[in-house]
DNA sequence: TGTACATCAGTGAACGCGCGTTCACTGATGTAC
DNA sequence: TGTACATCAGTGAACGCGCGTTCACTGATGTAC
């Protein structure tokens, strides 16, 4: 919490928050966390930020907007960890596309409020532009990864890359929908969700002639 | 509607319903197509049924017993669907695999409300014994499938089943989820969801050494 | 540096609304004899 | 076949509750001069 002066984590602040709207999508978050994606009202924020139940209009529209924006962030969490994962390909591309979708898994595991609000909230992803664009964002770090990982075949030999990274978009995001998640209630599995990942991702690859060693 | 006597579509019918349980499972189903899995209350449901709002607590503990029916019914429309494409896998089964995947785009496609309901409501799959049930049998037919395409193959060659009908569940369910929806915003492509499944699918067997004529 | 004033951000009480649940009830059905 | 009675399924009015929004307000901040 940053209130407007002083006195932190000791309750007390001034007559302004001094930054309600972050801590509304913080509020949000956990309440999602909580209780799923639609868990939670305004109202319920505002009790949470400690402010009164007016105050989070003059920051949102109303609750989608709220939802909207932790999915933003969400994104561009993901994105960031996605990023960090690939470490422009050091020391291998094929090392480091491995630990992209394992940081993908990881993250759907760590933030399953940020995952739900961005996936299973129903907001449709062009309802808003900023989150659209950091939906995009995320995954042109994914784009670009699948790019540098083919960029040392042979012209004749490369695969579509756009193609190709929409597969393994859909292939490490069904994974974790289905089997990688850290909320309650995901189906059991003779393998973990990284195995069969990883095992999926080599197939793929062998079928597309490019090794896994690259 | 199935009134308990007479006068079909006249609106009319006598104190009691005769199949109150499947009418508010049929209204959930039509709120959730509307506003999302959430976006709908017992009372809602109790009013699109044209029952008093204390009726649906004769049948259901509550909104999320709803939902779990309605999700239960869900696996089951699926099940059928992906066994009818699957048609034992005649007349090859390699046609017939592919036949599956659409399907299952078809079922996410067409049927968005189930689907939400199935697998972003939030529901843990073992809340509920049925709908685990249900959940399980529709993929053993995915299952079935995929020993079926793997049982002309030499022993040494043949892959561990389970897994590789995981990797086709998360592949299947991945592109469906993020691109293959029927309802508003799903992410645009440069090519079908099932053209890009499809692709995925020859690649990955292609990767396992599977011709995808067989 | 000091002062006046506009703007901003949050208050807190009030409102009307739809919700889920309760309750005693009542009409229809099924069953025992 | 007829009758009495238990059970079932839905009624409709009432309740207390949390919601989102409104409103005039007020305290804090920023800016012009």
């Amino acid at each position: 919490m940053s209130w407007h002066r002083g006195a932190q984590g000791s309750g007390e602040r001034g007559y302004h928050h001094g930054d309600l709207r972050a801590a509304l999508i913080r509020a949000a978050l956990a309440l999602i966390q909580e209780k799923g994606p639609h868990g939670f009202s305004f109202a319920e924020a505002a009790r949470a930020a400690g402010v009164s139940p007016a105050a989070p209009s003059r920051h949102f529209k109303n609750r989608d907007a709220l939802r909207a924006d932790v999915a933003e962030q969400g994104f561009e969490r993901l994105e960031a960890a996605l990023a960090g994962a690939w470490d422009q390909g050091r020391p291998k591309p094929g090392a480091a596309f491995e630990r992209v979708g394992k940081a993908y898994l990881d993250f759907a595991r760590r933030e399953p409020a940020y995952y739900a609000a961005m996936f299973e909230a129903g907001l449709p992803p062009d309802l808003d532009a900023g989150l659209r664009q950091a939906s995009d964002r995320a995954f042109a770090v994914l784009r670009d990864a699948t790019e540098a990982l083919c960029a040392g075949l042979p012209k004749d030999k490369r695969p579509p890359v756009l193609m190709m990274a929409l597969h393994i978009w859909g292939l490490t995001h069904g994974i974790a929908s289905l089997f990688g998640r850290g909320d309650a209630g995901r189906r059991k599995l003779p393998m973990s969700a990284e195995d069969l990942l990883e095992a999926a991702v080599l197939i793929y690859l062998q079928g597309l002639g490019i090794s896994g060693e690259c």
